[in-house]
DNA sequence: CGTCTAGTTGTCATTTAGTGACACCTGTCG
DNA sequence: CGACAGGTGTCACTAAATGACAACTAGACG
């Protein structure tokens, strides 16, 4: 199964508005591609992303299913594609953030920009498009295997970008990769989180700032045994 | 689609020496599935896992392709009995840990006597398959995906563990589930930094101890910057 | 304007994963 | 032995995904 764009198909940034690209054949195959991904996810929140077919979608959008897969590798391809954009949004805030800012609190507080972003429908978010996601992610395996799938080929991007701040190398220090997939992780944990019902009823966003916040005070917990012990290592 | 294993085929352990279970039945349902999997993974080395057919393990076997969809929901799920292992196998590594150790110490130690086991033959793991899997999932999306799937649904089994360890109750501490997703993260890390080759010729269970060294270390990295100060190269 | 080219799409055929239904066979147990 | 249940094969079918090729059309250019 391939995955990414066809050849001649690379994804030209849907959500964030770039004025007018040139062409009307360019102008054509973008109002293709935004038909056919807000008429997945209309048909996604009805019906669920399973039971939807890929063949409902081009047929209410009035293409051919072959069309289809020249925009997308895979029906889960659309959903990826606000989440390309979510990470997208968090590299600019991460390369936005002081240079003197230290490595995690950099990479929270992008983290949670961007969340905050999806919930309240800065930067062209749509949230009710972010809740369907994360009701998918829920329900449909194949969803979220793409979207850890997705999450950890990205990770590379945060690794180079750790590493310049730190000022080391990636190729030989292992530390900006730990951290970028700490970050990575806490994504996950925040949604484990949430969906779980860890919390209740709070704000995507909040519970991934606490996520990072505990990262930031590191993992080294002793056992719990011995009373308040002194017991270390 | 489906995930686990349809009605009545629970895994039945592969690898590890259960004495024979009883019944003839039972025997020979279990010869079927073992052949299945060394028939698959025969299969995939030689040729790839996406050039691989079910039809064509199925052939081989000498059963039908829907037997083979009754003792695994997807093609993918083969590989995933070797991870299944690997986690039961660091499930009771972790529970053998001494319960004064510190939480990331432990899962440490654990994870590493695991990848041990993978990498030397012991406790019945397949150290020539292991390295398939390797290859698999750095040539295939689909086991790649499916193999993040899995960890992450463990991940909350682990994330008990951890509360247990600290004595802490996972329904309102995060922790617990922060430090579970850093040590599943630890994995794919160690994983991802042999792929890219920042480290040359070094086993995965040296690197992973590195990982998680790394992690216990903590992770607040403050800027590069030699000199203290907002200055930007 | 006419034409040529290249990019886009539709149609068709095909492969393969995965599932449901049902008949059949064979251990297992009384 | 005979009934029952669990496992298997066969058949039919859906749906994702891809390759090949023909048909259309925007855009470039003389």
């Amino acid at each position: 199964m391939r995955v990414g764009y066809p050849a001649g198909m690379e994804a030209t940034t849907a959500v964030r508005g770039c004025p007018p690209p040139a062409g009307r054949r360019e102008r054509k195959k973008q109002r293709t591609r935004e038909a056919l991904i807000d008429t997945a996810f209309r048909l996604f929140g009805e019906k669920g992303f399973d039971a939807t077919t890929v063949e409902e979608i081009t047929d209410a959008v009035d293409v051919s299913s072959r069309t289809f897969f020249r925009y997308f590798a895979s029906k889960e391809d659309v959903v990826l594609t606000y989440q390309e954009e979510q990470f997208a949004t968090f590299l600019e805030e991460l390369a936005a953030r002081p240079s003197g800012e230290p490595v995690m609190t950099a990479l929270r507080r992008a983290a949670v920009t961007v969340m905050r972003a999806c919930e309240e429908g800065d930067h062209g978010f749509d949230p009710e498009r972010f809740g369907c996601i994360q009701q998918m992610m829920e329900r449909s395996p194949a969803v979220f295997g793409r979207s850890l799938e997705h999450g950890q080929k990205k990770q590379a991007e945060v690794t180079r970008i750790i590493a310049e701040r730190m000022g080391v190398d990636p190729a030989s220090d292992l530390r900006p990769h730990v951290a970028a997939g700490a970050s990575n992780s806490a994504f996950r944990s925040a949604f484990e989180v949430l969906a779980c019902g860890v919390t209740k009823a709070e704000r995507m966003s909040d519970v991934l700032d606490k996520v990072f916040a505990v990262l930031e005070d590191g993992l080294n917990y002793p056992a719990c045994e011995t009373v308040p012990g002194p017991v270390r290592g």
